[in-house]
DNA sequence: GTATACTCATGCCT
DNA sequence: CAGGCATGAGTATA
């Protein structure tokens, strides 16, 4: 039997967070809790299906597996399928790739479990007829019983791949990726032990309006305890008593803030915002004249910025001349339906990059006409519709958002008869976030968002003048241009897991697809936001193929999609590859490749 | 061990 | 479009 390291792990946990590496830890100042530190507790779930100790997760045996051979059946024991068949999902064998992911989480593996998380989610939001009533539990409970989780085991402080400022749109979110464990309750506590005492103190909170708590302008908190309505007091048990606890312990509580989302505002949006104390506690009647606990939290100094940025960007939209370092109103002179003002808080420069602004393409030749379809009203999933067919019958966008990647995706456009509001028409109109181009430190002028971006939201298009690449001399020495023979880079990383919803991989029709000719789009004289969007070696947006229509030699558009959630403020960033010239890098990223581009573009085979 | 209570969710319904 | 309500899942507790 594999021996587990669950002592090796907890020294190794115990570390104070000063000595993580700096991408991990986004403290500048440190300051050391006034008790030792809390030991990590193991994880109950994974107990029951097996996971936890011989778990491929694991990172110790899931190295030694790999260096045994391949045969991850080995870890499954009888006494485990046994329970796998009174299980409502099945154990599937994964691609090592996906197994990756630690027990111990990093940025990457989390970012890993909440890329597979949203793809699935999102898919089985598409499914029809049948719509699964709450695809976030569903595939809550696929992942955990597969074990595509990290940080599972309980801890106080910082959880080590979360960066103060991630946010998130659901609760299991934050139980997958080991940040609050508790599906629906705000108070996530664990039991220590300490002179021989044994205690529960709390390790996180999630403030989201469910109780009249008092968000003291981001810097406190009055957090309201649980339990107890109108008539009947709360008791000092469970998490309020874990909170009390902690008040004498004087422990690090995580603080997880949720707000009604912006856009959508039926769903709600969680931001984790660090790390808080509990400096005391009281008790007070409610209106309704029952007892409620109420703890004071302040906010840790030295951590950055999360919560109160979006403070602030509230009071930028009421008003915008609150926006320090404001240039330009809109860029775009009132061409885009949201504006897109233009800041620098870097220096004194004034000027403001000179180029028109242009929606979409401009083409110097007559180019092969678009064929669309002949619904009349909305292109539903199912229905004759042939755009949709071509996809391969379902809906591309599911709620808004792309759901799989492909190598080209068909939307209505302007030849079909449908209208405007069909669900098959995302990209096509332009920006719909609220953004602001930027003067970075570095990197020129840059791309971020005033709202928060959900994974799959469509961004904008490559706008430009289209190049002919028939013509010759045509000049494409051009750091503003755009350039691909193909699909990109794309590599299945960003959909779901088709073995674990038992499909056989997503229908991609068009897997074979590439442009009839090179994409060469220059926005050095005309273009829109997409000019202003810097490289990074872990980008959070990708670039799609997008055809308006069906017709397959028609030119296809370079539209941008985020590849997981982004926070407000968050630069937004894709993966140049080697378009453009060969230059330095400074997205600053851990698996940074020093250099982007090369003198010039993959040429066509 | 297993069952059950608890909870600052969700989505759909009216 | 509030607000009510049915369903939901991980965890703590008995």
């Amino acid at each position: 039997m594999e021996p587990t390291n669950f002592d090796e792990l907890e020294v190794v946990d115990a570390k104070p967070l000063r000595s993580l590496p700096p991408d991990v830890s986004p403290f500048e100042t440190y300051i050391p809790p006034s008790n030792p530190q809390i030991p990590i507790q193991k994880p109950s779930i994974n107990n029951k299906v097996g996971v936890s100790k011989a778990s491929p997760m694991d990172v110790k045996s899931s190295h030694a597996n790999a260096n045994n051979g391949d045969d991850h059946n080995s870890v499954s024991s009888n006494g485990e399928k046994k329970q796998r068949l009174s299980r409502p999902t099945k154990k599937v064998k994964l691609s090592e790739e996906v197994r990756l992911l630690s027990l111990e989480g990093d940025r990457d593996s989390v970012s890993k479990v909440m890329i597979k998380f949203d793809a699935l989610r999102r898919r089985l939001a598409q499914i029809e007829p049948e719509p699964i009533k709450r695809p976030d539990l569903k595939v809550g409970t696929i992942m955990m019983n597969n074990g595509l989780r990290t940080n599972a085991r309980k801890r106080s402080g910082n959880v080590a791949g979360v960066d103060i400022g991630d946010i998130y749109f659901f609760r299991i979110e934050l139980c997958m990726i080991g940040l609050h464990t508790q599906t629906m309750a705000g108070i996530d506590y664990m039991n220590v032990t300490y002179d021989q005492v044994q205690e529960p103190v709390a390790v996180s909170i999630v403030s989201s309006g469910g109780y009249e708590d008092d968000d003291g302008d981001g810097k406190t908190l009055i957090y309201t305890g649980q339990g107890g309505n109108a008539s009947i007091d709360q008791k000092l048990e469970g998490g309020n008593l874990a909170l009390e606890r902690s008040v004498h312990r004087g422990n690090e509580v995580r603080v997880i803030r949720g707000i009604k989302d912006v856009e959508s505002r039926k769903s709600k949006v969680y931001i984790y915002d660090g790390l808080y104390r509990i400096e005391k506690y009281w008790t007070e009647k409610s209106k309704m004249g029952a007892t409620v606990f109420k703890y004071k939290l302040v906010r840790i100094p030295g951590q950055r910025e999360a919560f109160t940025i979006w403070k602030s960007i509230q009071t930028w939209r009421d008003n915008i001349g609150c926006r320090p370092g404001l240039l330009l109103m809109d860029i775009t002179s009132g061409e885009e339906k949201v504006p897109v003002s233009l800041v620098n808080e870097i220096d004194g420069d004034k000027r403001s990059p000179r180029f028109i602004y242009l929606k979409g393409l401009k083409f110097s030749k007559t180019m092969k006409p678009l064929v669309g379809c002949n619904c009349q009203g909305a292109c539903l999933p199912g229905s004759n519709c042939s755009c949709i067919k071509v996809n391969g019958g379902d809906t591309p966008h599911t709620n808004g958002v792309l759901v799989v990647q492909k190598s080209v995706v068909h939307e209505c456009g302007p030849s079909c008869s449908c209208y405007p509001g069909c669900s098959n028409q995302v990209s096509h109109d332009g920006v719909k976030v609220r953004l602001e181009v930027f003067k970075t430190k570095e990197k020129g002028w840059g791309l971020r968002s005033w709202d928060p971006i959900r994974a799959g939201t469509f961004i904008c298009e490559y706008a430009g003048e289209v190049i002919d690449t028939d013509a010759k001399g045509a000049d494409v020495d051009d750091e503003y241009t755009f350039t691909a023979t193909n699909a990109g880079d794309y590599s299945n990383e960003w959909n779901y897991v088709p073995e674990l919803i038992d499909e056989k991989k997503p229908v991609d029709l068009d897997e074979k697809f590439k442009p009839s000719s090179p994409i060469m789009i220059s926005a050095k004289n005309m273009g829109n936001v997409a000019r202003f969007m810097n490289h990074s070696c872990s980008p959070n947006v990708f670039w799609q193929l997008i055809l308006h229509g069906q017709n397959k030699d028609s030119f296809p558009h370079i539209m941008f999609y985020a590849i997981k959630h982004i926070p407000p403020m968050t630069e937004l960033t894709y993966d140049y590859l080697k378009c453009g010239k060969k230059k330095r890098c400074f997205c600053g990223s851990a698996n940074c490749r020093s250099f982007f581009g090369q003198e010039f573009c993959e040429t066509e085979n």
